[in-house]
DNA sequence: TGTACATCAGTGAACGCGCGTTCACTGATGTAC
DNA sequence: TGTACATCAGTGAACGCGCGTTCACTGATGTAC
């Protein structure tokens, strides 16, 4: 068989797997993500599963680790061309928007997903804390870079008030509300950030 | 009988398997809270519940009314005393606390249940547009009686920090992070203030 | 290059379990006389 | 006040269902000669 890339049949199993799971666990959560399901959408059937991952455990550590890095390159990918203060404000446009609140599919696990960390067992808990201390440190490294001065500890305010108006923002979303959330949440770091 | 207050037993029944309820739901999420679960915590068994609530979900809703209420008279009590700016700091104090960190059971509800609405019937959804309003309503109203001018838009955000930055201390709980999380949510509430 | 064989990814049925809900019952509560 | 009766809150076993996981199998993939 003539290999048209490096990746076997089974590593494209896998993707496939690790792809389905990150779509439905960042629309409906951990628990409410079945392993049936997850195998349904990446075009397989349970049984196989196990070739693949220990648990559903495994899985989700793997998933929660893959789409949190996605998220953090979606929002670097948000401020290209933008430097400094314009930068996490244009990051926090596009996390605080209306798309994001109503594709959460492809967005950030967090809204979805960070409630039912705090039963889960501590190596889910330490992936989620490395995640988050690199978005934390992408923050900070990124405005440096152009001069901008910001402290850890208000980089982690940014993500707290972006991962919480989200939440909240998707929780109420039908309402007036909903929007006004977002429009709040977006204003406020405009308004914190120098410039 | 000689009733001593105008609670029958049936009411007070009631108010246990709420009671239960609230603890489990703020401890566990919504999901992860069993019918059976919650009538062992009120010291009765299963079938019972059905006297008293058509289903989970009724049950539910009632709950998370009941519980967020409960999490706003914790916040106006947290501040007592205080006023304007000072009495948010107050409020921001308290529910960023380690103390409310570690003793969800008696605290808000959003954290552990938030992220579960956005995938609930909007009758539940609802009750979190109403309650969240109501909150937003206590501390513009709050401050305002001491002449404090506080935007609509800045106490949404205020709320969505505090939520947001409990839900993540509570998933890195038992990393340095956490409490890192909090200190920065919480100094940035009080940077963030007038005065 | 072509054939025979070993491997193992993926199938699909089955498992034990806990879920929300139902239901026939029982026994304490409160009423009628 | 005391007794006979009706009500209905609460019991506990059972239901159908979906869950995570297991396992005997099968058939495509890749190797040895």
């Amino acid at each position: 068989m003539i290999k048209t890339d490096t990746k076997t049949r089974k590593d494209r199993s896998r993707d496939k797997i690790v792809e389905s799971a990150g779509c439905l666990m960042r629309e409906k959560g951990i628990a409410a993500t079945s392993v049936a399901d997850v195998m349904d959408g990446a075009g397989m059937t349970v049984g196989g599963f196990y070739a693949h991952f220990h648990s559903k455990q495994d899985l989700v550590a793997e998933t929660l680790a893959s789409t949190i890095g996605q998220s953090r390159k979606n929002l670097k990918e948000a401020a290209r061309g933008k430097h400094g203060a314009a930068a996490v404000r244009e990051m926090a446009r596009s996390y605080l928007s209306r798309s994001h609140r109503d594709n959460p599919e492809s967005g950030c696990p967090l809204p979805a997903t960070a409630g039912e960390l705090a039963g889960a067992d501590s190596a889910l808990r330490q992936v989620l804390a490395d995640e988050l201390d690199a978005s934390i440190r992408d923050i900070t490294a990124y405005l440096a870079e152009d001069g901008v001065e910001i402290a850890r500890g208000e980089a982690i305010a940014d993500l707290a008030l972006m991962a919480g108006g989200l939440t909240l923002a998707r929780a109420v979303k039908g309402t007036d509300l909903s929007d006004e959330i977002l429009k709040a949440c977006r204003e406020h770091i405009k308004r914190s950030l120098p410039d």
